[in-house]
DNA sequence: GTTCCTGCAAAAGCTTTGCAGAAGA
DNA sequence: TCTTCTGCAAAGCTTTTGCAGGAAC
């Protein structure tokens, strides 16, 4: 998938956020990877690559890139914040077993939502929570 | 309100929580306080009622009843834990200007939700940000 | 009398900051 | 060349843990 870094690079440079190969390489790693990576993950996997790569410019990347609007970073977890390239409006889903993270489609509109009358909304986050069908099928 | 109180004593006992002075406090407190305060709020809070009451006990007790489903985090900011009393569905609007957290009710069962058949879902959290009222007539 | 809870001190874990050298434009 | 970025070390913050004394039942 070219076309897609070609899309991210061109969003870079629209921000005026410099292309250094470490930001290529997260941003990479972001699209090709949609499990909502860690830090630690995202650190883990690129290390092999980039020995010097260290934690900070991951973290200096990632607050860069939510600043900008293409990266969303997930409060779904009490500890560790995740990241997604997806930028749409979308749900996650946290598996209690696993732990792992499933995108869902949502339709916002359609929550009915009394008592926001002359609120201006900028974003919503909608985390679901439970077993996903995989663990569910393993009986234990 | 004295009956809320009775409520939550009530819930400790089904739940074999001791009833000790700060954990009542502390339930006090969130139930007289619809806030959504964090552990600072609440030590600060009780500080002056309780001047030996110390921040490991108020984690130990939200801990202790977040398991027993009386109270709720909420991880609607990125560094620090909120706690909300109720804890039947509903969502959560933060502001960006004045920080306030505003309940709103929702209706899930509307969101169209394609993609999770086969999810178990247990709990579902819903966060909006934006600007509230008070903040958009202060035209700053 | 048991069991559980409190609170101090210390540790753990995630994230940010300061800064000198390196890389991008 | 000028500005911005990287990465090391250190610090900052929230939260957890270990444990002795104290409170609840």
């Amino acid at each position: 998938m070219k076309s897609n870094l070609g899309v991210i690079t061109e969003k870079l440079k629209n921000n005026k956020i410099r292309l250094s190969h470490q930001r290529l390489k997260v941003l990479e790693y972001l699209d090709e990877n949609r499990i909502h990576p860690t830090v630690e993950q995202i650190y883990n996997a690129l290390h092999d690559e980039i020995p010097t790569l260290s934690k900070t410019t991951i973290y200096n990347t990632l607050n860069t890139l939510s600043e900008a609007g293409i990266v969303k970073s997930l409060n779904i977890e009490d500890n560790e914040a995740r990241y997604d390239i997806r930028t749409d409006e979308h749900g996650h889903f946290k598996c209690k077993k696993c732990e792992e993270i499933y995108d869902f489609e949502v339709d916002m509109d359609k929550v009915a939502v009394k008592d926001l009358e002359g609120f201006r909304i900028f974003s919503k986050d909608l985390y679901f929570f439970g077993i996903c069908p995989k663990c569910s099928n393993k009986n234990t």
